[in-house]
DNA sequence: TTAAATTGAATTGTGTGCAATTAATCTTGA
DNA sequence: TCAAGATTAATTGCACACAATTCAATTTAA
């Protein structure tokens, strides 16, 4: 393959890849509005849901996301009532996040969302096991390797 | 598995998708900083790299982008240089996007990119190309598909 | 014990992404 | 033919994403 070849789209893995993804968070739209959730806000509530209380620094670790773009997300869902922010009192730059009473009931509607989600997706579980499994595996190989940045 | 279960992130297909398609748009970038490009003005380049010209209804089409992205991106690409913006003498509502010279010139610059993010990609050549057919499996059978309709 | 380095959030600026709306143009059928 | 409906870009408004910077709090190391 020469290498005006692998600059075609139909060549691409990123592409797919970025186009699965716009499409899948555009699918959750609909079922996301009844929980007046966006997608980002929903995925901070499911790693709420599982720890209850976290610092941002650690919600950013587990959901890859930044400050930049987790301050407004985590404002958003205080304002809804969902969460609450505090400062740690061990260490006053830490900002902890934790459930509220409201957000710890949101998750019962939300319990519905991923079955609905499923029916969308007319894949058999055989390569819905394997697609989940090499996502994993391209996330534990690229992300935070430096294997490219000689090339910089 | 109880619905909480599958509301963690762990259980989820969606999420490890929008990850990889953020790491992978964010490892892209030192290489496409090279050529004046974020990833978005490069597969609209490369779409035209392959087509030359095309009418911007298309090239949402092929790129899976709406107006609202796609216009900024072309007026962007215009005011650099790489491609022009000019109304079809046919039907004045379809807007013409053809490569100039300077567009063209740059496939060259861009022809070792796919080959450097590879490097960037540590799985087997088998890995990837389930991967690949994955994904497009998933976008043929999850976008414009209507069987979640009736759930919203 | 300070000065320097590090850390964690917040801020700023640019660029998407998409729904909803608008405006211009085209098509078609009575 | 001409009005109704359809089509196409463009615009608008909101919500991310993320790099880069700033700022305050904390840690470290001389």
């Amino acid at each position: 393959m020469t290498n005006y070849e692998q600059l075609k789209l139909s060549n691409q893995l990123c592409f797919p890849l970025y186009v699965c993804s716009k499409e899948v968070v555009r699918k959750y739209k609909p079922l996301l509005d009844r929980l007046d959730l966006t997608y980002t806000q929903y995925i901070t509530m499911m790693a709420m849901w599982e720890h209850e209380q976290l610092s941002a620094k650690e919600l950013g670790t587990i959901l890859y996301l930044d400050s930049g773009t987790l301050t407004p997300v985590l404002k958003t869902l205080e304002k809804k009532g969902f969460v609450e922010r505090q400062r740690s009192k061990d260490d006053e730059r830490s900002l902890i996040i934790s459930l509220t009473p409201s957000g710890m009931a949101l998750q019962e509607q939300a319990a519905s969302v991923p079955e609905e989600m499923a029916k969308c997706i007319d894949m058999d579980m055989e390569d819905l096991k394997a697609l989940h499994r090499l996502l994993h595996k391209f996330m534990e190989t690229s992300i935070d390797n430096d294997s490219c940045k000689s090339s910089i």
